[in-house]
DNA sequence: GCCTGTTTAGTATGTT
DNA sequence: AACATACTAAACAGGC
């Protein structure tokens, strides 16, 4: 493969998966949450190669919103107009790629249903907390003066209040020099991991999802108002705060030492439920 | 009619 | 080889 530009990947088809471009977008956003046509737009500004076939990638990207549990749909509220919902990634979905694979997850992320003996479903909890993220996330930013970029000009982390850094933060991707996919992955998750010290077994994929500064800059927004997550438990703990947080990306075959982490899972999400026999 | 969203099905490819 | 995941295509429905 030919190595593109620092910030861009030419012609060549970048070695994401739709599910990584997807995550990068709406990660590129202080809401962390985009409507369709804006996460389209991303992949289009970023990646050359997705100005072609749009009708193809964007069915593709399309099934993978509906299809994985690890996006949710955000329904947009009166005071927010315009077409199709917000699209927001899970707030457990941060290690799904394990390996540090961003082409393919080593487990796909799923939602538990009622049916797995998980606690009594909440319509859209997932959806609701992240909504109310995004506010306070807008709230907060504009409380200390922050430029808001506007939606469509993607905010590539750099005015983020948070020295976070996602896993799917476009400075953590495309900002690095591409190499085949495997060691883009491996010296990807070493440079990552350099900067950020480990906290538990989470941290295993995404070391800095769980980092001290993940706490510290993150959760005072949400817990200074004294909120409480739609999952019943702190947002602190949900924001890859607390030693406690669920592993949610389920192994297709469970391990034993990742069952007991399921009795922490938040209700599931709609979704799920509507999978037919047929689904894989 | 177009866009968005959901679902099903088939194929390709990587992993175990 | 079997399985899991990703990609693609297509059909369909609902909303604007």
């Amino acid at each position: 493969m030919p190595r593109p530009g620092r910030n861009t990947y030419s012609e060549q088809k970048p070695p994401y998966s739709y599910i990584s471009l997807t995550a990068m977008a709406i990660q590129s956003c202080p809401e962390k949450m985009l409507p369709l046509s804006d996460i389209y737009k991303f992949i289009m500004e970023r990646f050359p190669y997705y100005r072609d076939n749009t009708q193809r990638w964007q069915n593709s990207l399309r099934h993978n919103l509906s299809f994985n549990d690890c996006f949710i749909k955000i329904p947009r509220r009166p005071e927010q107009p315009g077409k199709g919902s917000f699209w927001a990634l899970h707030p457990s979905c941060g290690d799904m790629f394990e390996n540090g694979s961003f082409l393919r997850r080593r487990k796909r992320f799923k939602v538990l249903t009622s049916s797995d003996h998980l606690a009594p479903n909440k319509q859209s909890d997932a959806a609701h907390y992240l909504q109310q993220q995004a506010k306070l996330r807008l709230s907060a930013l504009a409380a200390t003066g922050t430029h808001l970029p506007q939606m469509s000009t993607y905010n590539l982390g750099v005015s983020q209040s948070s020295t976070f850094k996602h896993p799917f933060a476009i400075e953590n991707i495309i900002a690095r020099e591409y190499k085949v996919p495997g060691s883009l992955a491996f010296s990807t998750m070493q440079s990552m991991s350099a900067g950020y010290p480990l906290h538990n077994q989470l941290t295993t994929a995404w070391p800095h999802m769980y980092s001290s500064s993940v706490i510290d800059t993150a959760a005072p927004i949400s817990m200074a108002s004294g909120d409480y997550g739609a999952y019943g438990m702190p947002i602190k703990s949900l924001c890859h705060g607390g030693q406690s947080l669920p592993a949610i990306p389920v192994p297709i075959k469970p391990t034993p030492t990742s069952m007991p982490a399921f009795s922490a899972l938040p209700p599931h999400i709609p979704r799920a439920a509507r999978r037919g026999p047929g689904s894989r």
